[in-house]
RNA sequence: GGGCGACUAGUUCAGUGGCAGAACGUUCGCUUCACAUGCGAAAGGUUGUUGGUUCGAUCCCAACGUCGCCCACCA
């Protein structure tokens, strides 16, 4: 035995083997698990898009859920852990934009057939990364119903979602002021604009007043929009300007003539308390406008470039340019008062950073007013609830002042508008908004409202949990419990989990594009999987942010180490393991009584932590336990016992026990190490650990 | 501008209204028959600052500071 096994554990020649094991055995897929296993307990894996590959945070996410998969399979779940991507619109046509540019073609020399079957080629390649590298972290998927929201089935589920909205009303078609990426060429919903701090210049400009010396002063920072001016507008209490309301003001350059108004929207306290009044290029601006029935002239057009409405000096040039043309007219008629820097938050576009444009669009709209209040009313009743409880103020706070959803995307890759001569596709999110039930089956097992008997559909929905980032909150969670609500008439899971977002370790952002990023999969090579997730799962206590520390990698192989050799020595100790002790029936010693003691509570202390998700906690417990009670104390004691002939025998049921036991529950944790040695364990009956009873039934 | 969170050992973090803990790192001693990815020991802290409540505060409350995050139509 002592040769047979080697005193270092090296997981790179265990965890590709037992991962295949269980692939082999099928437990990943419910319909396959044991009989005793009825109770149906389902998650829907937040769907990663297939641009993407995996980040530490993904790691963090698969790791939490696959922990709950595994303890509920082994406490006789019909356990469904439900696979997927996302085709994820914007983010995939970029993607393959870019790698056309690369080869001097682009989406428009292409043409729209033969580029989407380009996309439909790359998803092909690389689509799945992040599944094949779930994989390699242990995760326990049920990868026979991996679901892909382009699939002709959820397409088809799209369909029917956007023609009930249609039928109910709740879907309108109108010119409305949008925010717009002008390089990608589409509207933007307010969620997926992202704010970037840029160092400005307010401009001060004189718009003089008609028949008179004077003149009013407003503040900008975008002097080129002036061009499409209809009006200036001051605070109605504002006493600075009381003489001026009402009167014409000449506009500088295109010298156009624009009344003084009063809203109330207008702050006295920024600038000089006048503000320029742009109804088609600001979105409060397109607010005063409605009120007071101003004209909109339109000098941004949708490529990003000035209208004809900019007339001569700005026609056909880029924002930016016409900027400066702009500020130079104005020095020359001398209606420029002054410039001073300003630091203030641009929206940018999430996908590629262009600077957003607010236009007005023709553009489909989903009313929100009906679907936001479900939504709220679902988490107020406590049918979903949050964890931890205080991001439901996030959740609360974007619905109780929601606009309605911009649903139409001017891209090609995404699900069409299913109405007759509608080339536009929908937003992403839209899609996304029905993952929870589109996976399993509906609207095809649907009918009468409710499921069909026997289907997927039926049995696995209502998920159990939602694991996720808080950045998506209102971005996918709110929107699926509405869907939920909408279309199933139930909420699509019981809990949300917010989980950890994993900074660097002097608590910056991860980015990418910073060189600040982790990969999972270098760590993953490096220490291997168990090692990478007892890493993850050390730092996660709470949903406190992580400040991300590579040395608790390093403490998870140390510990698996651990385990590997105290593992060896049982092995060459006894010659049976035994999955159940009663201890009532023999003659322990002191140091046996204390070790079942520290066991028990162990137990249930893992128990009641991994049930409040605290994820950390139960594992820094396992690992105390495992490490100085078992180990420490236990095994130097038991050598002394195993030379005594009357507690020999004893002493060699008590460490197989407790050795199975801790193994059962290190399994969600560790899984691969865990297996591995639960199959050297010379046990009766040999079944996997993976569907091992979790609960201990002796005394 | 509003909201939220964090601040405890060199580092990453637990924790408790009554002597302050873990991991990693550091120092010292051990090739003890499971493990040197180990064992044993040790050093290391004015619990961000200032007030308040209390017999007693690291913990509860208030203000402040620093850092981070989210939301927001101050042009």
């Amino acid at each position: 035995m002592e040769q047979e096994i080697p005193k270092q554990y090296s997981p790179h020649d265990v965890e590709e083997r037992i991962y295949q094991t269980w692939e082999k055995s099928g437990f990943f897929n419910p319909d396959n698990l044991p009989e005793r296993h009825k109770k149906p307990f389902t998650i829907a894996i937040p769907p990663p898009n297939i641009t993407g590959s995996l980040h530490l945070g993904h790691a963090l996410n698969a790791t939490i859920q696959d922990i709950l998969i595994r303890k509920k399979r082994m406490e006789g779940y019909r356990t469904l852990w439900l696979p997927g991507t996302d085709h994820a619109g914007i983010a995939t046509q970029n993607v393959v934009e870019k790698q056309l540019k690369k080869e001097g073609l682009s989406r428009h020399t292409l043409g729209k057939e033969k580029f989407i079957e380009r996309i439909w080629q790359w998803k092909e390649q690389y689509g799945n990364t992040i599944l094949e590298q779930l994989k390699k972290l242990g995760a326990s998927c049920d990868w026979s119903r991996t679901r892909f929201t382009m699939d002709d089935n959820y397409q088809k589920a799209v369909k029917e979602a956007f023609l009930h909205y249609h039928k109910k009303g709740w879907l309108y078609k109108a010119e409305k002021v949008i925010n717009w990426c002008a390089r990608c060429a589409t509207s933007l919903s307010d969620l997926e604009l992202e704010y970037k701090e840029i160092n400005s210049k307010l401009y001060y400009i004189n718009y003089p007043i008609k028949d008179s010396k004077n003149y009013i002063t407003v503040a900008t920072t975008r002097p080129e929009t002036m061009l499409g001016d209809t009006a200036v507008a001051v605070n109605p209490t504002d006493e600075r300007y009381k003489n001026v309301v009402g009167k014409i003001l000449i506009l500088p350059i295109h010298h156009r003539e624009i009344p003084v108004i009063t809203d109330e929207k207008v702050e006295k306290e920024f600038g000089t308390g006048a503000v320029k009044v742009t109804p088609a290029h600001d979105l409060l601006d397109a607010e005063i406008g409605e009120r007071h029935k101003l004209p909109v002239i339109k000098v941004i057009g949708p490529d990003g470039k000035m209208t004809a409405e900019a007339k001569k000096i700005c026609e056909g040039t880029k924002v930016s340019e016409c900027r400066e043309k702009v500020i130079e007219e104005l020095k020359k008629e001398g209606a420029l008062e002054k410039e001073e820097g300003y630091m203030h938050n641009i929206a940018v576009c999430y996908r590629c950073e262009t600077p957003i444009e607010t236009i007005p669009s023709l553009q489909w709209f989903l009313k929100m007013d009906e679907l936001a209040k479900k939504a709220i009313d679902t988490v107020k009743n406590g049918d979903i609830i949050f964890h931890p409880k205080r991001w439901e103020n996030v959740y609360f706070g974007w619905l109780n002042n929601i606009r309605d959803w911009t649903i139409s995307r001017q891209i090609w890759w995404g699900h069409k508008i299913p109405i007759k001569g509608e080339e536009d596709v929908l937003d992403t999110w839209f899609s996304s908004a029905l993952w929870p039930f589109a996976t399993l089956g509906w609207p095809f097992d649907f009918a009468l409202g409710k499921p069909k008997k026997g289907s997927d559909l039926e049995i696995f929905y209502p998920t159990a949990m939602l694991s996720t980032a808080r950045d998506i909150i209102n971005l996918w969670v709110a929107r699926m419990i509405f869907s939920g609500a909408e279309f199933m008439g139930k909420k699509p899971f019981n809990e949300v989990i917010i989980h950890a977002t994993i900074l660097t370790k002097d608590g910056k952002r991860m980015s990418k594009s910073l060189g600040t990023g982790i990969d999972p999969m270098g760590l993953i090579e490096k220490y291997g999987s168990d090692a990478t997730r007892f890493g993850l799962i050390w730092q996660a206590m709470g949903s406190q942010d992580i400040h991300w520390s590579e040395e608790h990698v390093l403490a998870g192989r140390k510990f698996l180490n651990k385990i590997w050799n105290a593992s060896r020595f049982i092995l060459m100790a006894t010659d049976k393991i035994v999955k159940t002790y009663d201890h009532r029936k023999k003659n322990p010693t002191e140091a046996d009584k204390a070790l079942i003691q520290y066991l028990g509570s162990m137990q249930k202390t893992v128990n009641k932590h991994v049930d409040k998700y605290e994820f950390g906690h139960a594992l820094h417990e396992l690992y105390d336990f495992f490490w100085h009670e078992f180990c420490d104390i236990y095994l130097e004691t038991a050598k002394k016992q195993l030379q005594d002939d009357e507690q020999k025998e004893n002493t060699k049921e008590l460490l197989s026990y407790a050795l199975s036991t801790s193994l059962k529950l290190l399994h969600p944790f560790i899984p691969h190490i865990t297996e591995h040695i639960w199959g050297l364990l010379p046990h009766k009956d040999k079944k996997l650990l993976i569907i091992e009873e979790w609960e201990d039934k002796t005394h």
